[in-house]
DNA sequence: AAAACCCATTGATTTTGGTCAATGGAAAAT
DNA sequence: ATTTTCCATTGACCAAAATCAATGGGTTTT
C-alpha cells in the first residue's frame, strides 16, 4: 500500500526502517472511486494527497460551468490545494478522481508533527515542492512562449502517460483550449507528418 | 545592504545575531545597471539572486526575437533559473535588470553549505519556495480560467507595484499578449468605468 | 536645443481560436 | 442485446487577438 510513496521518498532522501515506521504512523490510506471528490471548492483542504494508484485532477469551475484543469496527478504525484492547506482558508480548487484511485493522505497535524520530529521529512518536502515549482514554471513558459501546436507537442512529450490515459477534452481544458480546437490542432499535426 | 534580505528571512524564521553573522559570510552583494544581464540563456545559473533594491526580469527569446517574460522580481523577491542552478544544466532563461539594482547572491556552494550547517536555512528555503509555488499556481489559474480583462485586473491588484514601475509592453509580454492588445484592453477598462 | 529613441495608442486587415450544431463511434448502463 | 451517455471530429460562422502600419508624446542623448 505504501510502496510508491516510500519509493519516491527514498529517491529524494534515504530512510532507515525505523524512520519509515515512524512516518507510516502519520499516513492515512484512502480509496476514491472515479468521479468522487477529494476536495470541493469552498471547503478547507485538510490533507496533502499522494497518489499510489490512479489519476486525479484539480480544477476550477467558472460562472458558465466550464471546468479549467489546473493540475493532473498520476502515481507518484502529490495533489492538494496547498494554499488552503497551509492557511486554513477555503479552497479555490475542486479535486476529484479521473480513475479509481488509491491515495495516501497527510493531515495538517501529521505534516507539522513530521516537520518537527524528522528533519529528513522537511528535506523531502523541500525537494518535492522544488520539483513541483520547476515543473510549473516550465508549463508556464510553454504557455507564454510557444505557439499552440508546439505547446501540445511539448505536453505530449513531457507527459506521455497523461496524454494516453486522460480524455482529450480534459487535456484541452488543461491547455486552456476548447475540445474542438485541440482536435483541430491534432489533425493538423497528423496530416502534416 | 542586507536589511531587506534579513527582514524577509526573519518574517519566515527567527534568527539570532550569531546565525545572522554566519549567513552573512555566505552572501555576496552585487550591483547591476539597467539592462545588464545577470544570466544569459545557455550559461549555467551560478547563483540565486535576492533583490535588495531595483527590479529584474527573467525571460525567454523566441526565433522571431520576441521576449517572453516569465517572472519579475522587485525588492524582497528572489530570482534565478532554479532548474539550471540545481542541476548545472545550461539555463533556458535570460535574466536582466529593468532598473539599476542591488542584489545579494547565494552561490551553489554557499547554498549547500548553509543547508548543511543551519537547519533554519532549510526552513527558510522551504517556505520561500512554497510561497513562490503558490504564487505561480495562482498566476497559472488566472491564465487558464479568467477572460483577458479580468486577468489584467487580477494582475494589477495582485502586483500594483509591478504595474506601476514596469513599462506596459513588458507587462503585455508577461501576460502573453502583444502591447497593442494590452493597450486596447486598458482603454476598454477605462472607458467602461 | 535638436535629434534620436522608446513607447503607448489607434486604425485597417488578417489570422486564429471560440461558438453552435450535427454526426458517428465507442463505452457504459439497463 | 439494446439503449444511453460520453466523446472526438468536422463544418459553418463569429469574435477576439495578432499583425502591419502610422502617429505623437516623452525621455534620453548628443
Amino acid at each position: 500500500m505504501y510502496e510508491v510513496f516510500f519509493q519516491k521518498f527514498r529517491d529524494k532522501v534515504s530512510l532507515t526502517k525505523e524512520e519509515e515506521g515512524l512516518i507510516k504512523q502519520f499516513l492515512t490510506p484512502k480509496k476514491l472511486r472515479k468521479k468522487q471528490y477529494l476536495l470541493q471548492d469552498g471547503d478547507v483542504c485538510k490533507h496533502i494527497a499522494f497518489v499510489e494508484k490512479g489519476a486525479l485532477k484539480a480544477y476550477t469551475v467558472d460562472e458558465s460551468g466550464t471546468e479549467h484543469i489546473v493540475q493532473f496527478a498520476l502515481e507518484g504525484w502529490t495533489i492538494s490545494d496547498l494554499y488552503s492547506f497551509l492557511t486554513g482558508e477555503p479552497a479555490t480548487y475542486n479535486i476529484d478522481a479521473v480513475e479509481d484511485s488509491e491515495l495516501i493522505l497527510i493531515s495538517k497535524a501529521a505534516h507539522e508533527e513530521l516537520l518537527q520530529q524528522l528533519p529528513k521529512y522537511e528535506t523531502y518536502i523541500r525537494l518535492q515542492i522544488t520539483g513541483a515549482y520547476i515543473a510549473l514554471q516550465k508549463r508556464l513558459t510553454s504557455i507564454i512562449s510557444l505557439p499552440l501546436e508546439e505547446r501540445y507537442k511539448h505536453f505530449t512529450t513531457t507527459y506521455p502517460d497523461i496524454a494516453q490515459r486522460v480524455p482529450q477534452h480534459m487535456i484541452a481544458s488543461y491547455m486552456g483550449l476548447t475540445p474542438e480546437t485541440l482536435s483541430r490542432i491534432r489533425s493538423r499535426i497528423f496530416s502534416r507528418k
